[in-house]
DNA sequence: CGCTGTAATGTAGAAAACTATATCTTTATG
DNA sequence: CATAAAGATATAGTTTTCTACATTACAGCG
Protein backbone atom coordinates (compact mmCIF):
# COMPACT_ATOMS: atom_id res chain seq x y z
CA UNK A 1 0.00 0.00 0.00
CA UNK A 2 1.64 3.00 -1.15
CA UNK A 3 -0.71 5.77 -0.65
CA UNK A 4 -2.09 6.68 -4.08
CA UNK A 5 -0.22 9.45 -4.21
CA UNK A 6 3.13 8.80 -5.00
CA UNK A 7 1.60 6.05 -7.80
CA UNK A 8 0.81 8.96 -9.83
CA UNK A 9 3.74 10.48 -9.59
CA UNK A 10 6.04 7.29 -10.07
CA UNK A 11 3.47 7.19 -13.85
CA UNK A 12 3.96 10.62 -14.74
CA UNK A 13 7.77 9.83 -14.11
CA UNK A 14 7.90 6.33 -16.27
CA UNK A 15 5.71 8.15 -18.50
CA UNK A 16 7.62 11.12 -19.66
CA UNK A 17 10.97 8.82 -19.21
CA UNK A 18 9.04 6.87 -22.24
CA UNK A 19 8.35 10.21 -23.79
CA UNK A 20 11.60 10.92 -24.05
CA UNK A 21 13.02 7.18 -25.21
CA UNK A 22 15.06 7.02 -22.22
CA UNK A 23 15.96 3.54 -20.54
CA UNK A 24 15.85 3.35 -16.73
CA UNK A 25 19.74 2.94 -17.07
CA UNK A 26 20.20 6.22 -19.12
CA UNK A 27 18.17 7.70 -16.94
CA UNK A 28 20.01 6.10 -14.14
CA UNK A 29 23.73 8.09 -15.00
CA UNK A 30 21.73 11.53 -15.94
CA UNK A 31 19.96 11.32 -12.53
CA UNK A 32 22.65 9.58 -10.68
CA UNK A 33 20.21 7.08 -9.40
CA UNK A 34 20.86 3.59 -9.42
CA UNK A 35 18.39 1.57 -11.65
CA UNK A 36 17.27 -0.38 -9.61
CA UNK A 37 15.70 1.97 -7.66
CA UNK A 38 14.11 3.77 -10.08
CA UNK A 39 12.34 0.82 -11.18
CA UNK A 40 11.45 0.27 -7.36
CA UNK A 41 9.90 4.17 -7.55
CA UNK A 42 8.54 3.94 -11.06
CA UNK A 43 6.49 0.77 -9.70
CA UNK A 44 5.43 2.83 -6.41
CA UNK A 45 7.46 0.72 -4.37
CA UNK A 46 8.92 3.04 -2.42
CA UNK A 47 8.12 6.76 -0.34
CA UNK A 48 10.79 8.14 -2.32
CA UNK A 49 12.52 11.04 -0.86
CA UNK A 50 11.96 14.54 -2.37
CA UNK A 51 15.82 14.52 -3.88
CA UNK A 52 15.12 11.89 -5.59
CA UNK A 53 12.11 12.72 -7.02
CA UNK A 54 13.60 16.15 -8.11
CA UNK A 55 16.73 14.17 -9.50
CA UNK A 56 14.93 12.00 -11.54
CA UNK A 57 12.06 15.05 -12.64
CA UNK A 58 15.48 17.42 -13.62
CA UNK A 59 16.72 14.62 -15.80
CA UNK A 60 13.67 14.75 -17.45
CA UNK A 61 13.27 18.50 -17.21
CA UNK A 62 10.41 18.19 -15.28
CA UNK A 63 9.47 20.94 -12.61
CA UNK A 64 8.20 19.83 -9.09
CA UNK A 65 5.56 22.31 -8.09
CA UNK A 66 3.04 23.17 -5.49
CA UNK A 67 0.26 24.66 -7.01
CA UNK A 68 -3.06 25.88 -5.25
CA UNK A 69 -5.68 23.20 -5.83
CA UNK A 70 -7.88 25.79 -7.54
CA UNK A 71 -6.03 26.08 -10.43
CA UNK A 72 -4.60 22.56 -10.87
CA UNK A 73 -6.86 22.26 -13.81
CA UNK A 74 -5.73 25.43 -15.47
CA UNK A 75 -1.93 24.37 -14.79
CA UNK A 76 -2.87 20.67 -16.54
CA UNK A 77 -4.31 22.38 -19.61
CA UNK A 78 -0.95 25.07 -19.99
CA UNK A 79 1.88 22.30 -19.42
CA UNK A 80 -0.47 19.85 -21.19
CA UNK A 81 0.28 21.94 -24.66
CA UNK A 82 3.86 22.60 -22.89
CA UNK A 83 5.90 21.23 -26.01
CA UNK A 84 3.66 21.88 -28.64
CA UNK A 85 3.68 25.76 -27.89
CA UNK A 86 7.02 26.14 -27.46
CA UNK A 87 7.28 24.33 -30.69
CA UNK A 88 3.88 26.57 -32.31
CA UNK A 89 5.82 29.81 -32.17
CA UNK A 90 7.50 28.29 -34.90
CA UNK A 91 11.04 28.73 -34.08
CA UNK A 92 11.07 25.17 -31.96
CA UNK A 93 9.18 23.24 -35.11
CA UNK A 94 11.88 24.64 -37.63
CA UNK A 95 14.49 23.82 -35.08
CA UNK A 96 13.19 19.92 -35.61
CA UNK A 97 12.95 20.14 -39.05
CA UNK A 98 16.24 21.53 -39.20
CA UNK A 99 17.73 19.13 -36.77
CA UNK A 100 16.22 16.09 -39.01
CA UNK A 101 18.01 17.33 -41.85
CA UNK A 102 20.88 17.42 -40.42
CA UNK A 103 20.97 14.16 -38.95
CA UNK A 104 19.25 12.55 -42.49
CA UNK A 105 22.20 14.82 -44.27
CA UNK A 106 25.18 12.94 -41.57
CA UNK A 107 23.64 10.00 -42.56
CA UNK A 108 24.04 10.31 -46.36
CA UNK A 109 27.34 11.64 -46.25
CA UNK A 110 28.76 8.18 -44.25
CA UNK A 111 31.52 6.82 -46.54
CA UNK A 112 29.38 3.43 -48.65
CA UNK A 113 31.80 1.18 -46.03
CA UNK A 114 29.97 2.46 -42.71
CA UNK A 115 26.63 2.91 -44.05
CA UNK A 116 25.98 -0.59 -44.56
CA UNK A 117 26.18 -1.02 -41.26
CA UNK A 118 23.20 -2.48 -39.65
CA UNK A 119 22.83 0.52 -37.00
CA UNK A 120 22.67 2.95 -40.41
CA UNK A 121 19.61 1.21 -42.01
CA UNK A 122 18.05 1.42 -39.04
CA UNK A 123 18.59 5.08 -38.26
CA UNK A 124 17.70 5.56 -41.90
CA UNK A 125 14.42 3.81 -42.01
CA UNK A 126 13.40 5.76 -37.94
CA UNK A 127 14.37 9.05 -39.71
CA UNK A 128 11.61 8.39 -42.09
CA UNK A 129 9.09 7.19 -39.64
CA UNK A 130 9.77 10.06 -37.44
CA UNK A 131 9.46 12.71 -40.32
CA UNK A 132 5.67 11.61 -40.13
CA UNK A 133 4.82 12.86 -37.03
CA UNK A 134 4.40 16.38 -36.26
CA UNK A 135 7.69 18.34 -35.27
CA UNK A 136 5.86 19.65 -32.49
CA UNK A 137 5.80 16.29 -31.01
CA UNK A 138 9.18 15.28 -31.74
CA UNK A 139 11.65 15.81 -28.52
CA UNK A 140 14.59 18.21 -29.92
CA UNK A 141 17.49 16.66 -27.90
CA UNK A 142 17.02 13.55 -28.80
CA UNK A 143 17.39 14.10 -32.17
CA UNK A 144 20.03 16.29 -31.47
CA UNK A 145 21.89 13.41 -29.90
CA UNK A 146 21.57 10.84 -32.72
CA UNK A 147 23.01 13.66 -34.99
CA UNK A 148 26.10 13.98 -32.80
CA UNK A 149 26.50 10.41 -32.84
CA UNK A 150 26.43 9.62 -36.36
CA UNK A 151 28.86 13.11 -36.73
CA UNK A 152 31.09 10.93 -34.23
CA UNK A 153 31.16 7.89 -36.23
CA UNK A 154 32.23 9.89 -38.64
CA UNK A 155 35.37 11.19 -37.08
CA UNK A 156 35.52 7.75 -35.79
CA UNK A 157 34.55 4.47 -36.91
CA UNK A 158 34.97 2.75 -34.05
CA UNK A 159 32.18 4.69 -31.73
CA UNK A 160 29.15 2.75 -33.38
CA UNK A 161 28.22 2.61 -29.42
CA UNK A 162 26.85 6.03 -29.93
CA UNK A 163 24.69 5.27 -33.10
CA UNK A 164 23.39 2.23 -31.64
CA UNK A 165 22.16 3.95 -28.22
CA UNK A 166 20.46 6.95 -30.34
CA UNK A 167 18.63 4.43 -32.62
CA UNK A 168 17.33 2.64 -29.51
CA UNK A 169 16.49 6.08 -28.56
CA UNK A 170 14.74 7.15 -31.31
CA UNK A 171 12.86 4.00 -31.59
CA UNK A 172 11.44 4.70 -28.45
CA UNK A 173 10.18 8.09 -28.99
CA UNK A 174 8.64 6.75 -32.42
CA UNK A 175 6.93 4.06 -30.45
CA UNK A 176 5.78 6.55 -27.91
CA UNK A 177 4.35 8.58 -30.38
CA UNK A 178 2.97 5.60 -32.41
CA UNK A 179 1.34 4.53 -29.41
CA UNK A 180 -0.50 7.64 -28.83
CA UNK A 181 1.23 9.89 -26.46
CA UNK A 182 2.00 12.42 -28.87
CA UNK A 183 3.81 14.46 -26.36
CA UNK A 184 2.56 17.63 -27.37
CA UNK A 185 -1.16 16.60 -27.89
CA UNK A 186 -1.80 14.53 -25.58
CA UNK A 187 -0.57 14.64 -22.16
CA UNK A 188 2.95 14.35 -21.89
CA UNK A 189 3.65 14.38 -18.46
CA UNK A 190 1.53 16.42 -16.71
CA UNK A 191 -1.05 14.76 -14.75
CA UNK A 192 -1.89 16.14 -11.19
CA UNK A 193 0.67 14.21 -10.06
CA UNK A 194 -1.48 12.89 -7.51
CA UNK A 195 -5.31 12.67 -6.93
CA UNK A 196 -7.90 12.58 -3.61
CA UNK A 197 -9.17 9.64 -2.20
CA UNK A 198 -8.62 8.83 1.26
CA UNK A 199 -9.28 11.26 3.93
CA UNK A 200 -7.24 10.66 6.62
CA UNK A 201 -7.71 13.63 9.12
CA UNK A 202 -10.29 13.14 11.93
CA UNK B 1 24.05 20.86 2.55
CA UNK B 2 20.59 20.49 1.51
CA UNK B 3 19.89 20.75 -2.13
CA UNK B 4 18.41 24.17 -2.69
CA UNK B 5 15.54 22.41 -4.72
CA UNK B 6 14.30 21.48 -0.94
CA UNK B 7 15.05 24.80 0.57
CA UNK B 8 12.34 26.11 -1.83
CA UNK B 9 9.91 23.40 -1.32
CA UNK B 10 10.27 24.45 2.80
CA UNK B 11 9.69 27.77 2.10
CA UNK B 12 6.48 27.56 -0.30
CA UNK B 13 5.16 25.28 2.76
CA UNK B 14 5.63 27.72 5.26
CA UNK B 15 4.65 30.75 3.50
CA UNK B 16 1.33 29.50 2.38
CA UNK B 17 0.85 28.27 6.00
CA UNK B 18 1.27 31.71 7.29
CA UNK B 19 -1.47 32.89 4.16
CA UNK B 20 -3.61 30.42 5.75
CA UNK B 21 -3.05 31.64 9.71
CA UNK B 22 -1.99 28.00 10.44
CA UNK B 23 0.49 27.32 13.44
CA UNK B 24 2.85 24.44 13.03
CA UNK B 25 0.68 22.66 15.40
CA UNK B 26 -2.78 23.09 13.63
CA UNK B 27 -0.73 22.16 10.46
CA UNK B 28 0.68 19.38 12.88
CA UNK B 29 -2.96 18.11 13.56
CA UNK B 30 -4.46 18.49 9.96
CA UNK B 31 -1.38 16.22 8.44
CA UNK B 32 -0.76 14.49 10.60
CA UNK B 33 2.68 15.09 11.05
CA UNK B 34 4.61 16.11 14.34
CA UNK B 35 4.81 19.87 14.58
CA UNK B 36 8.90 19.05 15.38
CA UNK B 37 9.27 17.45 12.59
CA UNK B 38 7.46 20.65 10.30
CA UNK B 39 9.67 22.87 12.03
CA UNK B 40 13.16 20.82 10.31
CA UNK B 41 11.09 21.07 7.12
CA UNK B 42 10.37 24.15 6.81
CA UNK B 43 14.12 25.00 7.84
CA UNK B 44 15.00 22.68 5.13
CA UNK B 45 16.97 20.44 7.74
CA UNK B 46 15.43 17.16 5.97
CA UNK B 47 14.98 15.83 3.03
CA UNK B 48 12.24 14.86 3.55
CA UNK B 49 9.78 11.82 1.84
CA UNK B 50 7.35 12.11 -1.04
CA UNK B 51 4.40 11.09 1.47
CA UNK B 52 5.37 13.39 4.48
CA UNK B 53 5.23 16.61 1.19
CA UNK B 54 1.76 15.52 -0.09
CA UNK B 55 0.24 15.07 3.38
CA UNK B 56 1.57 18.51 4.38
CA UNK B 57 0.77 19.86 1.20
CA UNK B 58 -3.01 18.72 1.17
CA UNK B 59 -3.47 20.39 4.48
CA UNK B 60 -2.58 23.59 3.15
CA UNK B 61 -4.82 22.65 0.32
CA UNK B 62 -1.69 22.48 -2.24
CA UNK B 63 -1.23 19.90 -4.83
CA UNK B 64 2.80 18.60 -5.89
CA UNK B 65 2.69 18.67 -9.99
CA UNK B 66 5.20 17.69 -12.42
CA UNK B 67 5.52 20.35 -14.74
CA UNK B 68 8.08 20.49 -17.91
CA UNK B 69 10.45 23.17 -17.67
CA UNK B 70 9.07 25.23 -20.47
CA UNK B 71 6.09 25.79 -18.80
CA UNK B 72 6.75 26.35 -15.09
CA UNK B 73 6.26 30.69 -16.06
CA UNK B 74 2.97 30.35 -17.44
CA UNK B 75 2.10 27.56 -15.09
CA UNK B 76 3.34 30.61 -11.97
CA UNK B 77 1.39 33.21 -13.65
CA UNK B 78 -1.12 31.24 -13.32
CA UNK B 79 -1.56 30.05 -9.96
CA UNK B 80 -0.04 33.41 -8.81
CA UNK B 81 -3.88 34.34 -8.94
CA UNK B 82 -5.37 31.38 -7.77
CA UNK B 83 -7.53 32.26 -5.42
CA UNK B 84 -7.82 35.73 -6.86
CA UNK B 85 -9.04 34.79 -9.74
CA UNK B 86 -11.39 32.22 -7.69
CA UNK B 87 -12.88 35.48 -6.24
CA UNK B 88 -12.83 37.49 -8.72
CA UNK B 89 -15.58 35.59 -10.42
CA UNK B 90 -17.74 37.52 -7.62
CA UNK B 91 -19.11 34.74 -5.98
CA UNK B 92 -15.91 33.84 -3.36
CA UNK B 93 -15.81 37.59 -3.22
CA UNK B 94 -19.34 38.05 -1.41
CA UNK B 95 -18.85 35.25 0.24
CA UNK B 96 -16.25 36.42 2.01
CA UNK B 97 -17.89 39.40 2.80
CA UNK B 98 -20.76 37.62 3.63
CA UNK B 99 -18.93 35.71 6.07
CA UNK B 100 -16.95 38.90 7.77
CA UNK B 101 -20.87 40.48 8.58
CA UNK B 102 -21.93 36.97 9.51
CA UNK B 103 -18.93 36.89 11.90
CA UNK B 104 -19.20 40.59 13.39
CA UNK B 105 -23.07 39.68 13.77
CA UNK B 106 -22.37 36.81 15.78
CA UNK B 107 -20.00 38.68 18.04
CA UNK B 108 -22.76 41.76 18.31
CA UNK B 109 -25.50 39.20 19.31
CA UNK B 110 -23.37 37.89 22.36
CA UNK B 111 -24.60 38.80 25.79
CA UNK B 112 -22.67 41.63 27.49
CA UNK B 113 -21.39 38.86 29.90
CA UNK B 114 -19.46 37.21 27.59
CA UNK B 115 -18.66 40.16 25.24
CA UNK B 116 -16.17 41.87 27.47
CA UNK B 117 -13.82 39.02 27.50
CA UNK B 118 -10.43 40.05 26.04
CA UNK B 119 -11.15 37.52 23.49
CA UNK B 120 -13.88 39.13 22.08
CA UNK B 121 -12.37 42.94 21.84
CA UNK B 122 -9.28 41.24 20.07
CA UNK B 123 -11.98 39.33 17.79
CA UNK B 124 -13.64 42.94 16.92
CA UNK B 125 -10.16 45.06 16.30
CA UNK B 126 -9.19 42.08 14.42
CA UNK B 127 -12.25 42.41 12.65
CA UNK B 128 -12.10 45.77 11.28
CA UNK B 129 -8.66 45.47 10.36
CA UNK B 130 -9.41 42.66 8.19
CA UNK B 131 -12.21 44.48 6.56
CA UNK B 132 -9.67 47.05 4.88
CA UNK B 133 -7.86 44.06 3.04
CA UNK B 134 -9.50 42.94 -0.29
CA UNK B 135 -12.00 40.24 0.14
CA UNK B 136 -10.13 38.49 -2.50
CA UNK B 137 -7.14 38.02 -0.38
CA UNK B 138 -8.60 36.38 2.44
CA UNK B 139 -9.03 33.00 3.22
CA UNK B 140 -12.75 31.93 3.73
CA UNK B 141 -12.45 29.18 5.64
CA UNK B 142 -10.31 30.91 8.34
CA UNK B 143 -13.11 33.63 8.57
CA UNK B 144 -16.03 30.57 8.78
CA UNK B 145 -13.94 28.40 11.70
CA UNK B 146 -13.88 31.83 13.54
CA UNK B 147 -17.50 32.39 13.17
CA UNK B 148 -18.18 28.77 14.10
CA UNK B 149 -16.18 29.07 17.14
CA UNK B 150 -18.57 31.93 18.46
CA UNK B 151 -21.59 30.77 17.39
CA UNK B 152 -20.27 27.70 20.03
CA UNK B 153 -19.40 30.47 22.40
CA UNK B 154 -23.29 31.57 22.43
CA UNK B 155 -24.30 27.83 23.13
CA UNK B 156 -21.72 26.79 25.53
CA UNK B 157 -19.81 29.66 27.19
CA UNK B 158 -17.31 27.22 28.40
CA UNK B 159 -15.97 27.19 25.17
CA UNK B 160 -13.81 29.53 24.91
CA UNK B 161 -11.20 27.83 23.62
CA UNK B 162 -12.18 27.76 19.88
CA UNK B 163 -12.83 31.77 19.59
CA UNK B 164 -8.80 32.37 20.99
CA UNK B 165 -7.86 30.00 18.87
CA UNK B 166 -9.48 31.48 15.52
CA UNK B 167 -8.53 35.08 16.77
CA UNK B 168 -4.85 33.52 16.76
CA UNK B 169 -5.83 32.13 13.12
CA UNK B 170 -7.27 35.38 12.20
CA UNK B 171 -4.67 37.78 13.67
CA UNK B 172 -2.11 35.91 11.88
CA UNK B 173 -3.82 36.14 8.65
CA UNK B 174 -3.64 39.69 9.16
CA UNK B 175 -0.12 40.23 9.75
CA UNK B 176 0.57 38.29 7.07
CA UNK B 177 -0.99 40.63 4.63
CA UNK B 178 0.12 43.31 6.31
CA UNK B 179 3.27 41.81 6.15
CA UNK B 180 2.86 42.09 2.06
CA UNK B 181 1.99 38.71 1.53
CA UNK B 182 -1.15 39.23 -0.36
CA UNK B 183 -2.70 35.81 -1.00
CA UNK B 184 -3.95 36.40 -3.89
CA UNK B 185 -1.84 39.37 -5.06
CA UNK B 186 1.99 38.36 -4.61
CA UNK B 187 3.11 34.84 -4.83
CA UNK B 188 1.15 33.06 -2.36
CA UNK B 189 2.54 29.87 -2.80
CA UNK B 190 3.64 29.25 -6.36
CA UNK B 191 7.45 29.26 -6.64
CA UNK B 192 8.90 27.04 -9.11
CA UNK B 193 9.11 25.18 -5.87
CA UNK B 194 13.67 25.41 -6.44
CA UNK B 195 15.90 26.14 -9.44
CA UNK B 196 18.82 25.10 -11.02
CA UNK B 197 21.77 25.94 -10.19
CA UNK B 198 24.42 23.49 -10.10
CA UNK B 199 24.24 20.78 -13.10
CA UNK B 200 25.72 17.39 -11.98
CA UNK B 201 25.30 15.78 -15.20
CA UNK B 202 27.80 15.22 -18.15
C1' DC C 1 19.58 -21.14 -29.88
C1' DG C 2 22.51 -17.55 -28.00
C1' DC C 3 23.17 -12.63 -27.54
C1' DT C 4 21.83 -7.97 -26.02
C1' DG C 5 19.21 -4.67 -23.82
C1' DT C 6 15.48 -3.63 -20.56
C1' DA C 7 13.38 -4.02 -16.47
C1' DA C 8 12.14 -6.39 -12.08
C1' DT C 9 13.88 -8.32 -7.89
C1' DG C 10 16.92 -9.59 -3.96
C1' DT C 11 20.41 -9.00 -0.38
C1' DA C 12 23.24 -6.61 2.91
C1' DG C 13 24.60 -2.63 4.97
C1' DA C 14 24.94 2.46 5.78
C1' DA C 15 22.42 6.55 6.31
C1' DA C 16 18.60 9.09 7.23
C1' DA C 17 13.72 10.02 7.93
C1' DC C 18 10.18 9.62 11.04
C1' DT C 19 7.87 9.23 15.61
C1' DA C 20 7.15 10.41 20.41
C1' DT C 21 8.37 13.27 23.91
C1' DA C 22 10.41 16.82 26.14
C1' DT C 23 12.92 21.02 26.70
C1' DC C 24 14.17 25.79 25.70
C1' DT C 25 13.94 30.46 23.64
C1' DT C 26 11.49 34.06 22.08
C1' DT C 27 7.74 36.94 21.85
C1' DA C 28 3.64 38.93 23.05
C1' DT C 29 0.06 39.90 26.44
C1' DG C 30 -1.91 40.63 31.07
C1' DC D 1 6.98 39.50 36.37
C1' DA D 2 4.09 35.66 34.91
C1' DT D 3 1.67 33.25 31.59
C1' DA D 4 0.86 31.41 27.07
C1' DA D 5 1.79 30.38 22.49
C1' DA D 6 4.96 29.48 18.67
C1' DG D 7 8.79 27.48 17.05
C1' DA D 8 13.48 25.54 17.25
C1' DT D 9 16.17 21.55 19.16
C1' DA D 10 17.45 17.21 21.44
C1' DT D 11 17.29 12.32 22.50
C1' DA D 12 16.20 7.73 21.68
C1' DG D 13 14.22 4.26 19.07
C1' DT D 14 11.94 2.47 14.91
C1' DT D 15 11.44 2.17 10.08
C1' DT D 16 12.72 3.12 5.62
C1' DT D 17 15.20 4.79 1.90
C1' DC D 18 19.13 4.40 -0.71
C1' DT D 19 23.26 2.42 -2.64
C1' DA D 20 26.00 -1.26 -4.74
C1' DC D 21 25.78 -5.40 -6.60
C1' DA D 22 23.94 -9.48 -8.30
C1' DT D 23 20.48 -12.10 -10.22
C1' DT D 24 16.42 -13.14 -12.83
C1' DA D 25 12.81 -12.69 -16.29
C1' DC D 26 11.72 -11.32 -20.69
C1' DA D 27 11.79 -9.37 -24.81
C1' DG D 28 13.73 -8.81 -29.92
C1' DC D 29 17.10 -10.10 -33.29
C1' DG D 30 21.18 -12.61 -35.80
Amino acid sequence: MMSAPIEHIARSLRDTRHAKGLSQRELSVNSVVPQGHISKIENGAVDLRVSSLVAIARALDLELMLVPRGSVAAVRSISAGAETAAAHDGTTTRRVRRELARLQDAVHHLPASLSSETELTELSRLLSDLRRFRPASLDLPTIRRATQAVKALMRDPRSRDGVRRSSLQLRRLRDALAHGRTAGDSALSVRPAYTLDDDDDG
